[in-house]
This record gives C-alpha cells, sequence and structure tokens, in this order.
DNA sequence: TCTATTTGCGCAAACGTTTGTTCTTATTAT
DNA sequence: ATAATAAGAACAAACGTTTGCGCAAATAGA
C-alpha cells in the first residue's frame, strides 16, 4: 500500500488506471478493457486479464466516476426534488423511491425546496449542471419554465404528486379531487353541513385539486359554499394550528374540519387540545395523509390514506422505463386511487353517537 | 438558440466553454477565467469581459460540475448515509442537514442503508467513486473498516447518532446512557420495579448506552436486572409489535415498559390497543425519540426527546469546518443532551395516581 | 530611441476515463 | 514460401474544465 502515496505530497493518491498500468505493463485501455468486461470483444487474453484483474484488486482499484460520467455523459445519479423532506408523507416516498434505485443501480442526488419555487430553480439547475441522469420531481407551484427546460435536454423526469397540467410531461399523481370528495361527502351523509377545510399551500396541484372535490362534495349535495369555511394557506404544523383557532372562534364555528396534511392535523390537534375541545363531541375531524399514530389518538383519526409505496415504486418505475427505451413512447400520466379511512373522529349526528369504528 | 444545435444527431448539445469561444473569438481560458471571476487576477479587459458575460448568459451556459470536479478535485457534493430515512427521526435530522448544507454552496447524495452494513459498505463505496468532499455517516454497527478506509483519503467526515469508540473520527451523538437512565430512573421514582425495555438493534451504540443507562439506574437503585424483560433486536415497528405482545403474555408482566425508538412504540401501541389494555392503569410506557403526535395520544406519551436541530446543525458545522481548515484540528466528539418529558403515561404507584403532568 | 515593464490574452497540459483505430506479431491457408 | 487472417495490445482523441506559463503589443521609464 505505499505504492500509492505521492512522493512529493506525501498524501496518498487514488489508484488509476494508469497506476495499474504502469504496475502490470499493459497499457491504460487494455486495463480499462478488462475491468470494464469487454475482454472478449477485444481479445484480451486470459492471462492479461487475470494479471490485470488481480493486480487493481490487490491495489484496491475504485473507477472514478466522475471521469468516467464525463466521458459517458451518464452519472447513475438521479435527482429527487422534494418539497419538505421531514414531512411523514414525503420522507415515506423518498425512503421509496431511494430503495428502488438502489436495486436498480442508481444514486440519489436529494433536494428540500421548503417549499420555495427560487430555491427548487437553484437545485435544479444545480443537478442540472451535476449531470443527473434523470429527474423525479414534487414540484411547488404551478411556475415550470425551469421544468420545461429540462425537458429539453430530453432527459427522463417524472412530475410526482404533483401535476402541471400545461407541461408534457410523465407524472404519478393521487386523485385528490376523489380523496377529498369522497371525505367530504362522508361527512356530509354523517350530518355534518358546516364543514371547514383547513388548505395547504395554495395553487400547488394537490391543493386546487382537494378544494375541488370539496366544493363538489356539498355542492353536489345541496350545501352552500361558505367561504368563510375555507382557511389556510401552508401545509405545515402552524398553519394547521393557527387556522384552527381561527375556526374555532368564529361565531358560527364549524362541526367539522378537514385538514389538509398530516402536519396541519398536528397543529390542529394542539389548537383544539389548548382551547379544551372533545373530538368527535364538539368538533369532528379528518385529515389527508396517513398519520402512523392515527389509530391511537385520543379520538382514532379519520384520515385519507395515500399509497406512497405504489407513489415512490411507480415513479422510479416510469423513469427506468423510459431511460431503458430513450425513443420516445410518449408521455404517461398515472392516476392512483386513495382510500377513506374511518375512525372515532367523527361524529354520527344521525345516531347521535359517534361514528361506528370501520376500518383501524 | 439554434447555435446550440448538433448538426449531425440533431440533438440539443450543452453549452461549453468551447462555444463561447468559437462565439465571442476569444480562447477557452479566458472564458473559463471571466467566468470564474478572475478577470483582475489574470487581466482581462472590461470589455472582454463584458462581451464574454453577455454572451454566456444569452446562450444559458451551465458549467459542467463533472469536468469540473475532476479538474478541481471537489464536487461540492456530501455524502449522507442514514438508517431509514422514512423514520421521522432521520428524516428530520436529514432536512436539517440538507438544510444548512445548501446555505453552505453544497449538495447531498442521500443513502439508506436499512440497518444492512452491506448496503453500507456498498454505499460508501459508491459515493466515494463519485467523489464526494465529505461524509456525514450514521453508521450501522460496530463494523468500521470501511468507513476506516474513509479516513485514509483524509476527507472530512462525521459519524452521527452512533459513535465507533475504536475510530478516530469525529462525532455528535447524544447522551443515550444519561436519557435511558433518567427515564429508567424516573419510572422507578413513580413506583415502578418491574420495568421492561424493547431495544433496537443490538451493538449498536446507541442500542448499546441506552441498556446501559437503563441497567445502572436499576442496579443504582436496587432493584435486580431480570433479562427477561430485556426484549427486542430492531429499531423498526414490527419488534414493538411482537415485543410486546410477548411482554404481556408473561406471567408476571413489567408495570412499565420503555420502548427505544419512536417506531418500536408504534408497534407496542398497536398491541397494546389489541389487547385492550389501558395505558396507564394497566402499563406505563416510556419511548426514545419524540414524537409529534404524543401529547395528543389516548394516553398522551412521556418521551426522551433528543435535540434533532442541534445533531443536524452540528454536523454541518463540524464538517464545513473541517473542511475548511484542512490541517489537521483534532478530532472532535461532541456529547448532547436529552431531555425527559413526562406525561401521562405513566402511572404513579405513589400517588395511586397516573402522573401529574409536567409538561406537554 | 532603446530597454523595461505592464497589459491582455492564448497554448497546452492535466484531471481519469472509454473506445475507434492502428500496429505488431503469430498463426493459418494456399 | 508467401499472403491472408487472427490475436493481442497500444495509440490517441475525446469528454469540459482550470491554470501555469509564455508571448506579443502597448506603455512607461531613461
Amino acid at each position: 500500500m505505499s505504492t500509492n502515496v505521492c512522493a512529493k505530497t506525501k498524501k496518498t493518491m487514488a489508484i488509476t488506471l494508469e497506476k495499474i498500468s504502469e504496475v502490470t505493463g499493459f497499457s491504460v485501455s487494455t486495463v480499462s478493457r478488462v475491468l470494464n468486461k469487454k475482454s472478449k470483444k477485444y481479445r484480451i487474453s486470459l492471462e492479461t486479464e487475470r494479471i490485470i484483474y488481480s493486480k487493481a484488486k490487490e491495489l484496491g482499484y475504485r473507477p472514478n466516476e466522475l471521469a468516467r460520467g464525463l466521458r459517458l455523459k451518464k452519472t447513475h445519479t438521479i435527482g429527487l426534488v422534494v418539497p419538505d423532506i421531514s414531512n411523514p408523507f414525503f420522507a415515506s416516498i423518498t425512503h421509496l423511491i431511494q430503495k428502488y434505485l438502489y436495486e436498480e443501480g442508481y444514486s440519489l442526488i436529494v433536494c428540500n425546496t421548503n417549499e420555495d419555487i427560487k430555491t427548487e430553480i437553484e437545485q435544479i439547475d444545480l443537478m442540472r449542471r451535476k449531470g443527473v441522469d434523470g429527474y423525479i420531481i414534487m414540484p411547488v407551484g404551478t411556475q415550470f419554465e425551469h421544468i420545461k427546460g429540462l425537458l429539453d435536454d430530453n432527459k427522463p423526469l417524472v412530475l410526482l404528486d404533483r401535476n402541471i397540467d400545461a407541461l408534457n410531461a410523465n407524472c404519478i399523481v393521487v386523485d385528490n379531487y376523489r380523496g377529498a370528495y369522497e371525505a367530504t361527502e362522508c361527512l356530509i351523509r354523517f350530518g355534518h353541513e358546516r364543514i371547514a377545510i383547513i388548505q395547504g399551500l395554495q395553487n400547488t396541484y394537490t391543493n386546487n385539486e382537494r378544494v375541488r372535490g370539496y366544493k363538489d362534495a356539498l355542492a353536489d349535495n345541496g350545501i352552500r359554499i361558505d367561504e368563510s369555511y375555507i382557511v389556510g394557506n401552508d401545509f405545515r404544523r402552524e398553519n394547521g394550528y393557527i387556522s384552527t383557532k381561527l375556526l374555532l372562534k368564529m361565531e358560527n364555528p364549524p362541526t367539522a374540519i378537514f385538514a389538509f396534511s398530516d402536519l396541519i392535523t398536528l397543529g390542529m390537534l394542539q389548537a383544539i387540545s389548548e382551547e379544551k375541545i372533545i373530538i368527535p363531541d364538539n368538533v369532528s375531524i379528518i385529515s389527508f395523509d396517513e398519520i402512523d399514530f392515527a389509530p391511537y389518538l385520543v379520538s382514532p383519526l379519520s384520515v385519507v390514506v395515500q399509497p406512497r409505496e405504489l407513489i415512490g415504486e411507480a415513479a422510479v418505475k416510469l423513469l427506468i422505463e423510459e431511460m431503458r427505451s430513450k425513443n420516445r413512447l410518449g408521455k404517461r400520466k398515472i392516476l392512483l386511487e386513495s382510500k377513506l379511512v374511518i375512525r372515532d373522529s367523527i361524529k354520527n349526528f344521525n345516531l347521535g353517537v359517534a361514528a361506528h369504528r370501520t376500518a383501524s
């Protein structure tokens, strides 16, 4: 191991093809071909192959992926853009994406945008410069010039969780409209009419769809839409807290609140707890996103579950497919179903008691 | 924009220094120097600078970071190795690390090891080949040859959450021993003697320390250590579920259970719920790791909180410092304090009632 | 006017790969 | 014995940067 120490700098130098070439006496090209398993194709003798292999192993050769990427224009790295990786929903998806990509031999560069479009633009630009082979993006908003630019490179790209209609890109989304519609309808069936929603970030795809589902459910059931029951503007906890406080203080407060994310629900629970209000007796709640602890809350929480595993798996599958068959196979838009899980957090006015537990 | 389309392949080519050199008539070196803000140093005229800048902007020049990395031996990328990014604790830390690194101008490559040493070794090797500038690692176990190899390159490295004593590396850990000791002691003060623990992965630093804290607390209070109350071997949910079932089925079941992770607690709650056992009347519980929903659970959960923000921030700070001052400034080991938060999940035998709420 | 200095910029090597082409030698066929 | 072929391996260009050095022209000093 003393062979890889640079004489002048005394620093250990990385083992390169050249070094192996020197010690074996074969040219760099031959070494490269052997190590890339191209011996047959280039008719390298078995003896040569054996020598090179063993020397490479002995020296602990490790190919320089930068050089390789430069030459090959392939980095085996995928860029993932996510709004907030500390959100359990996104964390879970990230986990799955990383897992599947690893199985396919890809690494992952992860970027948080914190729902900030400027950061998103910068981060995507950076990934592009780093030569990632493809992108999985959960975009912040409806602005998309920077993503359009990406499509022009024609590197594979899939939009996740949030679609941008104006963009001809692969995308995988959950049927947010239907999820919200069903949740709202369920509340209505249980006798609620004053139903509030706490929105997430406005003008995001998911939020728009959910609001639409909510409104249509009300309209279809002949309930007037009261804009004062539509509050909030952020998917985070603080929004849930403040918005709930506001709702509870109304002269005619809602009998049910529909929170548009798990973190909003967290803030909401805090507010409700502080106000010493009882779920579901005084207020019913339902939330978007699975919450692991939902069944064990003071009042087991009803939720709209999104199929995280499917989302992560489908994203990688789509991306890999597009990488394999580089010829245009048309962009695909995949719509996944959400699932309503009713627990005790909804009061059933028709029975005069709490809703019957349907699932755990 | 038609200038960047390759005549033969009809594909859009990336804008390179060479392309800018062609259209402006200046050499590649001059273009490079201008774009790297080295005009003064190399005495490039302001006029030239202006021309090059505007052309670069017009063409949308984007430096190839692979080439740059190859030449400069710097990638401005940090490798993060995490056991399970879907775990809220790790997700939260990852988020913070990414945030701080971004502020410092670094990207993040993230690897999940799923607590598997083989994956860890592979992933670290891959990062090394990709030329990351530094590493933040939450190692799986106590095996460390592969990490030692990293130290030999002398790239900055910080071990997080889990220390490896045998390794002379920077590291940031929480005082797991003390956290476990205090939690156990609290249970004892409340009159518990049959205290069980559900361990995480054995032979990890965190687990070892916690077990040690638990045992010492018992010993110091004159309680015999009963090995049958020490169960489990994994930080995940399933372990919590199964281990709890086993504990509850014992002929002489524990009056309190101390879960070594949030996910273990989740499984535990499921088991307790299925067995229709009441917390804290029939069994008291306390858990390692903050759980956002802890206050709103059927029985508000007592926890040992670890300072996530500090962990993430300290990790990045240490790493950056080591990168800046490349001269050896000695490895540092930082120990952070955990905090005990008592809620209603612990029965106080001394009062004959549930513990008084101390904090929310 | 002649030399010294400064100004402005280009040449070319290097980073570590991959791969089409070419070159040498050995083998086979005629 | 000669030509054709095959086997084995080396050459060199290319990927897109950065940077030490050198060179010409312009300016300054004498």
